[in-house]
DNA sequence: ACGCGTGCCTGTTGGC
DNA sequence: TGCCAACAGGCACGCG
């Protein structure tokens, strides 16, 4: 989510005020099954560049006759290896271009953006607002973390799942990944084992407040940069040179020395210190 | 209703 | 050096 954040602030200078015009969609794959054709694209601007938990929102402006039955937002997911940009309006395709926009600004200079994923494992989704709640995943979105208060959070967490999973759960709370997840629970001091339902309400309180500023750093830092991310100018993030726990496993706490230790929760590797969280 | 395991997908890594 | 299995992970889906 501090990627998807700082890729919205890098994108925006780019496409805000522009207008599509033509997308090549390169695999089909690409577009989520509820899009609708990108075709229907053609002649909207973008009004408007946000993100909701680590989805990436374009505004479109209905600026055409027939704006009845126009998209009104174009959403992005890029999931582990996706990356947007815009390239120059004669640039050759990348080997993992998965689409391509051209688009012209305001002053009528044409670019393209592109939509590059190695494992292709991201989506495209074009849709008007209403239709956008036929997709289960945006209805049922949890709360943003940092609009999040800890009297919302508690209830949230009544779960026999294990509190990690919790947190990767995007309705339960969105935007956190599997990096976020374990150096919020390092900072909370609290084992990624304990079932969620465990946890005190000032532990919840604890946790909710370490969430916020490991992501609020990690937005400053612009990112984690692990091997693929980099934003839309093509910068790598720096938050990787902040971690306690992801990746670290085997290796000395940096707060106490002891060995971190590994395991598999919620589906994703974990890795927690056994010292300085209980 | 809930919680868990697996599949998707491809580039990189590490063991033999 | 080359080969190949394991791994990375956000989410959909199916099972018990």
């Amino acid at each position: 989510m501090p990627e998807v954040e700082t890729i919205v602030r890098s994108l925006s200078p780019h496409v805000s005020g522009c207008v599509f015009e033509r997308s090549a969609l390169l695999r089909q794959s690409a577009l989520h099954p509820l899009s609708l054709p990108l075709a229907s694209l053609a002649g909207l601007c973008v009004s408007g560049l946000w993100r909701r938990g680590k989805l990436l929102v374009f505004d479109l402006f209905p600026a055409r006759q027939d704006a009845g039955s126009a998209p009104d937002v174009m959403i992005v997911h890029l999931r582990m290896t996706g990356r947007i940009f815009t390239q120059s309006a004669n640039a050759e395709l990348g080997r993992h271009t998965r689409c391509a926009w051209s688009m012209r600004r305001p002053d009528g200079s044409p670019f393209q953006l592109y939509f590059d994923d190695a494992r292709t494992f991201g989506k495209i989704l074009v849709s008007g607002r209403e239709r956008l709640l036929e997709w289960k995943f945006w209805r049922e979105l949890g709360p943003e973390p940092l609009e999040l208060s800890a009297e919302g959070f508690l209830p949230r967490l009544d779960s026999r799942r294990a509190i990690k999973a919790c947190l990767l759960d995007q309705s339960v709370i969105a935007g956190i990944g599997n990096i976020y997840a374990d150096e919020a629970l390092f900072a909370a001091g609290i084992n990624p084992s304990r079932p969620a339902a465990s946890l005190s309400a000032a532990e919840a309180s604890r946790l909710l407040s370490s969430i916020k500023n490991i992501i609020s750093l990690a937005i400053e830092s612009k990112g984690s940069s692990i091997r693929d991310y980099r934003d839309a100018d093509g910068n790598a993030g720096a938050f990787q040179n902040n971690f306690y726990a992801y990746g670290r496993a085997g290796k000395e706490c940096r707060k106490c020395g002891a060995l971190l230790e590994k395991a598999r929760i919620g589906g994703r590797t974990t890795a927690w210190c056994p010292n300085c969280q209980s």
